[in-house]
DNA sequence: ATGACTTTAGGTTAAAGA
């Protein structure tokens, strides 16, 4: 099974990059971040074309979330809105496939410390750790892939340790990213690459791809069980290129593979 | 440098993103 996560930016902006990507990386099961599409306007009919059926969590101009699924697979929706959080935006969408769930999250990005919008990001955070605790409870196979808008640790910001404090890279944010993970959660892609400085969003201003001025904001987190079935994971860098007329997401997809059972 | 670039909504500009 081959799990990502994709933070698209619009998807109907990004139809040319996502049917390059599923051709190439063929993944069983993906959570798309910031569809920015009301579930009625979704182009279905171009993912069934690729051979997947996507079900939404959308809402109008921002935010959304959906997962996509190979057809010959069967699945079924857990959860559409993050209870309590409903009117802070679409941003999770829960699906079981097999014996594992996935869930697809698009945190809050807060803004600034001083900003109203911090408080809810971290109050945010709050109400996913008591939804997940409620999830893995009835299903201990579960795995989180989605766009948290937190650096975990210095070595995946561009800016290292000089970046502490700054916005993404707070006390406040990582306590409670650090809060959430502690419910037994491990991040897939540091545990198979450990001394790795990669990252999975480059602000589309001032070159900073080009410039390796990153940040790793993307993760897929496991419970025990996912994490004893993961064999590789890996951030695919290239979709941040520019490919002829085609502009890519500021965000890269995250894959994990993990084995059959 | 309240900048840079991109999306959406819908209008001849604004909001949001991270």
């Amino acid at each position: 099974m081959r799990l990502a996560t994709w933070n698209i930016n619009g998807i109907r902006a990004r139809l040319d990059f996502v049917s390059l990507w599923l051709k190439e990386r063929e993944p069983t099961l993906v959570g798309f971040q910031e569809l920015k599409s009301e579930d009625d306007s979704f182009p279905h009919n171009f993912f069934a074309e690729l051979g997947y059926e996507v079900h939404t969590h959308g809402q109008k101009s921002w935010n959304g979330v959906a997962i996509a699924v190979r057809q010959d697979l069967e699945l079924k929706i857990l959860q559409r809105g993050l209870p309590g959080q409903e009117s802070n935006g679409a941003r999770l969408i829960t699906a079981l496939c097999g014996d594992v769930t996935y869930t697809s999250v698009y945190c809050p990005n807060g803004k600034n410390p001083e900003h109203a919008d911090f408080q809810m990001k971290l109050e945010w955070f709050d109400a996913l750790g008591e939804y997940w605790s409620k999830l893995i409870a009835e299903y201990p196979a579960s795995a989180i892939g989605g766009d948290f808008n937190i650096v975990p640790a210095g070595r995946d910001s561009w800016r290292g340790k000089e970046g502490d404090g700054e916005m993404f890279h707070t006390a406040s944010e990582r306590d409670r990213l650090r809060k959430f993970v502690d419910l037994n959660l491990h991040d897939l892609f540091r545990e198979l690459n450990p001394g790795s400085a990669q990252h999975s969003w480059w602000d589309y201003r001032g070159g900073a791809f080009e410039r390796s001025q990153g940040l790793r904001i993307d993760m897929i987190y496991g419970t025990p069980q996912i994490r004893a079935r993961t064999q590789a994971v890996s951030i695919d860098r290239e979709y941040r290129e520019r490919k002829e007329d085609m502009t890519p997401s500021d965000h890269v997809p995250v894959v994990a593979d993990l084995a059959d059972r």
